[in-house]
DNA sequence: ACAATTATGGTAATTTTTACCATAATTGAT
DNA sequence: ATCAATTATGGTAAAAATTACCATAATTGT
């Protein structure tokens, strides 16, 4: 099959072999917020293979025929992890030339696109797929996302942007509730949110009156007892009522 | 070279088989706000072979050894347009299979994943490359986007996608000066707020009170006649003073 | 019964947003 | 030269939102 310009559809006899050959994967940057902790952690692999052996990385794997680059990313993740409830979008696609060391030198062999996703899965839920059922026992852990170890490739930029995505989309959409329990109390989200703003994001005071006020947190009734003090009320995320608030910031950093 | 998987790196042999080949593609969303008259453009080519032959699409090409994904976007569009200032980033990975229809049938041949990428560009400054200077004489042409034709691929998805980054941008990042001349009117700059924001975004003089008081806009001293009508102050976008109110809103929807 | 603890619901001061309006400076017609 | 039309500019008052607090309620453990 002669290589056609996307675009003009020309054949392009004098670029053919200009054009590069990829493998295209996607690596995941995983996020998990402990809210009894105050932690927020990352999902990391310890690579035992060259390149960058012993060096920790993203979970990530190469896309397969008949597969969509989302479904690559669940697949890479579910096989690691079980988890019922996660939200999952892309992130960045990071294709410089060079950027894996197993590119051959000069215009040989295939180039590897990274399509980053970004996921949030549920920290309480969320348990680790019994390792060495493959092949080697592969080290997999959280770490906190102030304590990164050195990163394989360039994984560590492709954190950073998934922790700035992390960042505006708690401002602006209603992640948390995708991996908060189905109740939880108004300080358990407070918590949530201060564990990825950091602190001193909002009053909690303030919070509270904000997040009540935009009419999509709903009161069960029940009440949760944590020893001691006041029992909270426990709320649930309604949908319906968050539909015309798409796009509104929900908090103020 | 055997085939690896990106994340482990053992060499995964009951896999090989099913890794899918790429080939990578960019396909630029450009986008000019012409003031004048209202109108929010999009270019695009008139495709002239199959598949989608007379259809419109957007502009691309495919990326080539050596070259980073964004160089690709830079070439392909100084391919079509010259233009000494524009904004450009990266959109977003479209690469399901079967999204292109030269995609064999069944895990056959490469599969096409297309990068797209979001830019914009001043309107009275972007000049057409002489057309028909290469193969076959091309159809350019800027498109409003409210009035656009069926388009080639999953272009309209792609655009619907840029439509919505350009619209977030704006609200947060002074991309607009980018593109605007360097000494412009307030009002130059509400014409081209409200041309992509849409009519109603906000009271011009709110707007111009909201702007001022940011601090980032600089007054000249130089006045423009626009025939009738009291003259109007020249500003200059200060990028120094802008800093620390990167990422927040600058005007309101 | 009382201190400690956590949750909740307020309030007043401040700031921001919104919807207007009055005036200034120009052009073109009479 | 005068006046209407036009565009730019700088306000203001009412409404709404944000912020920094504080008082009280309901529980546990001593």
């Amino acid at each position: 099959m002669p290589k056609r310009d996307l675009e003009s559809n020309v054949v392009s006899l004098q670029h053919s072999a200009q054009l590069a050959d990829f493998k295209v994967g996607v690596d995941n940057v995983i996020f998990s917020v402990d809210i009894e902790q105050n932690r927020l952690l990352i999902l990391l692999i310890l690579r035992q293979e060259p390149p960058f052996s012993d060096r920790w990385s993203l979970p990530g794997t190469l896309v397969r025929n008949g597969e969509s680059l989302e479904d690559a990313a669940h697949r890479s993740l579910s096989e690691k992890v079980q988890v019922q409830n996660l939200y999952l979008e892309q992130l960045y696609s990071f294709g410089g030339p060079g950027r894996d060391p197993r590119e051959a030198p000069e215009s040989f062999g295939d180039r590897y696109l990274s399509v980053s996703y970004f996921a949030l899965v549920s920290h309480s839920e969320a348990q680790f797929i019994a390792e060495g059922a493959k092949k080697g026992a592969k080290k997999i852990a959280w770490h906190e996302v102030g304590q990164l170890p050195e990163l394989a490739f360039d994984h560590r930029e492709i954190i950073n942007y998934g922790y700035m995505r992390l960042k505006n989309k708690l401002e602006y959409s209603p992640i948390a509730f995708e991996v908060l329990p189905q109740k939880f109390t108004l300080n358990d989200l407070y918590q949530f949110y201060e564990t990825v703003l950091g602190q001193n994001f909002s009053d909690y005071s303030n919070f509270r009156t904000r997040l009540l006020k935009l009419g999509f947190l709903l009161d069960t009734g029940h009440k949760a007892s944590r020893g001691a003090g006041r029992p909270a009320s426990l709320y649930r995320f309604d949908a319906i009522a968050f539909e015309p608030l798409k796009n509104k910031p929900l908090v103020f950093v």
